[in-house]
DNA sequence: GCCAACCATTATGGACGCATGATCCTTTTT
DNA sequence: AAAAAGGATCATGCGTCCATAATGGTTGGC
């Protein structure tokens, strides 16, 4: 057994640490190379890890990439889901609430934006997409919890269509404001899109109820 | 002077059919490889092309992937422009028209639809972002040229955002019939981006006069 | 304090792509 | 038909990355 004690860890924390060392690696290496230009040595060093090591962590540059997305992603629903907690039972009021969480913590860190807006696109990996439908089933949720019953998605229109679209139009402010060299204000990303929502789905005209 | 026929062309001539050639070749390349995948190698004997003779052609493959990338925009500038002429005078018109017009032309090919909206992404180039720029205030025109001056961009809301978050918005769905391995239906597609602007864009509903 | 486990640093071999140079076949001119 | 231009095929030098192996310094057990 090569179970033993060094630099007071265990070998599985010891691991775990390498393991943690290089996703926070490229977390600062996806944003500012790219996925394409971050090289295994650069994590590596970057990381101050053995060459050798990574391959004990990771099978390759894929596998980190997956990781690492699915990582940002689990915290954003998390920060979401919070917000949306929060927020005032209406229809209307979710909204808002998720859509202000989700562009506040994504834009919270300029490197979080990038990776899962900007660097998931590039690497084209395959499984990478099947976590991207899990963010779209999520996002359902959000839409057809909506208090009492009432569909908001209106009739005659592919209403999958219609939140594909939805996240194509929050994923293009994303990346302008990650990619301009003058970025919208947080404010103006999450007012357009909000804007945006509330005009597609006709729920929200009718929900001036809670207000009165 | 080096000026000579040869198998019947001339030396401009033969210049110019290696470039046809070279940019055919991409055209099919970057579609099925993608940018990344698409070596100077590979277009060549894709080309049937000396090696040597392609850096008399281009630059490297960043000016062939921009030189490709806008053909297919002043072609499809070319294929909306006609269907927005053909249709009604009606804002909604025009709308229905581009976007009908758009979308047809680009899923008319396939290759098409994956080199503006995918590769053209994926190569992170900075010329390209100006090229997409010239696509923006094309998508603009169309709007600004309203019939009667109304400006359908509401207050409150960012105009250059909106419009920003449609675009996004139509090329999610896009990317999503070319990525899919069940793609849906053009129509289908064409529906749902028409009925989202058509409800983002109010002046959509001060349009039923012509049809009466 | 000595040995052995541990691991970052530093090679090694192989593959690939870019860019350019050399070779040889084809086409045109005379 | 011979000479010369044109161009594709093949070959080379260079750099980068991946993947694995050898090296050497550090730490823990005894």
């Amino acid at each position: 057994m090569s179970g033993r004690a060094y630099r007071g860890l265990s070998a599985d924390e010891r691991q775990a640490d390498r393991r943690e060392r290089l996703i926070s690696a490229a977390y600062t290496l996806y944003a500012s190379l790219g996925f394409p230009g971050t090289t295994i040595e650069r994590l590596c060093s970057e990381a101050r890890i053995s060459n050798r090591a990574f391959y004990e962590c990771f099978s390759g540059r894929e596998e980190l990439l997956q990781v690492v997305h699915e990582r940002c992603i689990e915290e954003a629903l998390g920060s979401v889901a919070k917000s949306v907690q929060e927020a005032p039972d209406t229809f209307l009021g979710r909204l808002e609430a998720g859509i202000a969480g989700y562009v506040g913590f994504v834009t919270q860190d300029r490197r979080r934006a990038r990776i899962m807006h900007l660097e998931v696109r590039r690497a084209g990996d395959q499984p990478l997409l099947a976590s991207r439908e899990r963010t779209m089933s999520a996002f359902y949720k959000v839409i057809e919890d909506a208090p009492e019953g009432t569909a908001p998605v209106p009739s005659g229109v592919d209403p999958h269509l219609l939140s594909l679209a939805m996240l194509g139009a929050l994923q293009e402010l994303i990346v302008d404001w990650v990619l301009a060299e003058d970025p919208p204000e947080v404010e103006a990303v999450v007012g357009a899109a909000v804007h945006l929502l509330r005009r597609v789905f006709p729920a929200s005209v009718l929900q001036p109820s809670e207000h009165a």
